[in-house]
DNA sequence: CTACTTGCAAAGATTTTGCACCTCA
DNA sequence: TGAGGTGCAAAATCTTTGCAAGTAG
């Protein structure tokens, strides 16, 4: 039977994006922890952040042509904000939402709302 | 000033993605488009497909690792249920969400909500 | 020990772009 | 006619993978 291991790279990589609150992709992560493991791999980053989506710790934020950024489930339920002319993602707070009418049998793991639009600093520019 | 031209190439990928309801990606309508258009290429699929979501008329759903889908915005403000298995897409009905606090100044532009789970028939296997 | 992990580099996949030619308005 | 649009192919990105070597348990 398959057995976890406990790495220096799996305790890094989790690491630097719970210490993060700035939802980063896999070559900032990258970037990042190779200050303390120089010879980490992206590849490396790249399946240690797979396994923590895999395993609920972690969730992704996708956009089109744009790298994949990975946020750390910290304590609530969240949500998103997404600016598109910078791209910086916010945290958002929403009420559980009342989940309707869903095709026959569809079995929900996770609700997803993202709110597309203009950060207050764009829009003054 | 600039003029959008209404040309023949444009007009067969607004027709394929109207016609069907499947969520298609790029290459699918690209496949779609040339038994009309035998010479279209991909490049002007993809370039046709960011216009429409530009101007409104389309909207996209992005998966990590996959190609974007694209949706056809039909009358009513829908939202989608994704199969983490089999990648199929479900149009939801939701009803309008209570937007509860945004940082400071965001402009919301458009909500998207999405359902990610298992559909019935995946789960039987 | 030995099965799981990693680093590396190459392969894959998706999407974007430069440019010369074409065509709608 | 001329500003946009298109086709083509190359480039850019992002992500995944095969494999030999490393290492946690």
């Amino acid at each position: 039977m398959t057995v976890v291991r406990n790495t220096r790279q799996k305790q890094a990589v989790l690491q630097a994006l719970r210490t993060t609150r700035t939802h980063p992709d896999a070559a900032w992560i990258h970037t990042e922890v190779r200050r303390e493991l120089p010879s980490i791999s992206l590849g490396t980053v790249y399946r240690t952040l797979e396994a923590l989506v895999q395993g609920g710790v972690a969730l992704t934020i996708e956009r089109a042509g744009q790298a994949t950024r990975y946020d750390f489930k910290h304590g609530e339920h969240h949500h998103h904000a997404v600016c598109q002319s910078c791209g910086a993602i916010f945290d958002i707070e929403v009420p559980r939402l009342p989940v309707a009418a869903l095709p026959g049998g569809f079995q929900v793991a996770d609700v997803r709302v993202e709110f597309h639009g203009v950060c207050e600093g764009c829009q003054t520019k």
